[in-house]
DNA sequence: GCCCAATGTTGACGATGTCAACATTGGGCT
DNA sequence: AGCCCAATGTTGACATCGTCAACATTGGGC
């Protein structure tokens, strides 16, 4: 239903109808919207953090840098392909994250992944300041780049011809030149 | 009524109720509940564009590169202390962006300010290739980051112990640092 | 001073989230 | 086997919402 008619159309009702029970059956099993959201989105996060192992595993990276990006692409290719899902995970819908444990959790576990990437791409002790402020400014990229093509910011007037596929690696690589510890960068 | 109860309190009759009309006079005004939040909307991209600019300003940025730096700092600071704002400008109650001409025209001058800065940071002429990746990216940088952040999705544990504001700095200079041409960076 | 366009109102319809009260039913205990 | 309770589902209702159609008001230009 999200990926078909949009977030906006997942009402309990619907769910009801669709499950083929009555409007109010769902209050069984979820006290409140919220929590069958909640469930949704943490689905959500479980297979964002699969998506994202999966690309980096296809990669094959030879470098630590390499899977940070590949993780990044995996981030955003996810995104791409289930905006609605995605809006759903981070949408105004869910009220409270830390009210939904299970969510937190998912949420928290994909975090993670990025986390002990880039701490290993800088040298940098994860939890420490400097691998701190990386791994949020990579979660910043990757996340404001999904963002901004699902929700149609980016017009092609604003990219320069490119297309998307080579415009989320290159906006990635821009990333992971600063990545490169102080010194010198490869290139691509 | 965006900032005191959240973009999910404003419906078109608490707007009329608000305005001591009856339930339906809104409608005399703007089409639909989209067109109304269009309207909104469009205000916040001009508000945006204002505090960016008013923030490039005051940091007086003797290079082009600490001059998008402040005006990416102006749009998470503007994120910050207007989360019910920046959550109806990009959030889900605008379903086509297009169809409101003046949302469009405020989203798109606020989008030039970044572009401009960043071309000429960059020596590269605006619209180029270049140019156009890097935009792309100092923007989704500030984006991701203002959507993290006003979601709450970041724990005082994920940012070492920094501050907010201290945060925010040093992701942005993060990005910065590649900005600053192949060549070597200024560290902040 | 009239008239029309702008503005506002009343009443209604279908949809939604949620609640309270009631019905069904299947598995574990005696 | 037979009973009973907990899980699950249903009916009906309420307030709210976006939206529409029909009707009322009113103030400024001819």
């Amino acid at each position: 239903m999200l990926a078909k008619d949009g977030a906006r159309a997942v009402s309990l009702r619907a769910v009801a109808r669709r499950a083929g029970v009555s409007q109010t059956a769902p209050y069984r099993h979820f006290s409140d919207k919220g929590a069958l959201v909640a469930a949704v989105a943490a689905e959500g996060f479980r297979r964002l953090a699969l998506a994202m192992d999966a690309a980096a595993r296809r990669a094959r990276p030879r470098t630590a840098a390499a899977r940070v990006r590949a993780l990044g692409q995996g981030y955003v290719r996810f995104a791409v392909a289930n905006p609605a899902m995605v809006r759903l995970m981070f949408g105004p819908l869910l009220v409270q994250r830390a009210e939904h444990p299970a969510l937190d959790a998912a949420a928290r576990a994909a975090y993670a992944m990025i986390a002990a990437a880039v701490a290993e791409a800088l040298g940098a002790p994860q939890g420490g300041e400097e691998a701190s402020v990386a791994t949020i400014a990579a979660w910043a990229l990757v996340h404001g780049l999904s963002q901004l093509l699902i929700d149609r910011q980016i017009s092609a007037a604003m990219c320069g011809g490119l297309a998307r596929g080579a415009l989320i690696d290159r906006v990635i690589g821009e990333f992971g030149r600063g990545l490169a510890s102080p010194k010198s960068g490869e290139s691509r």
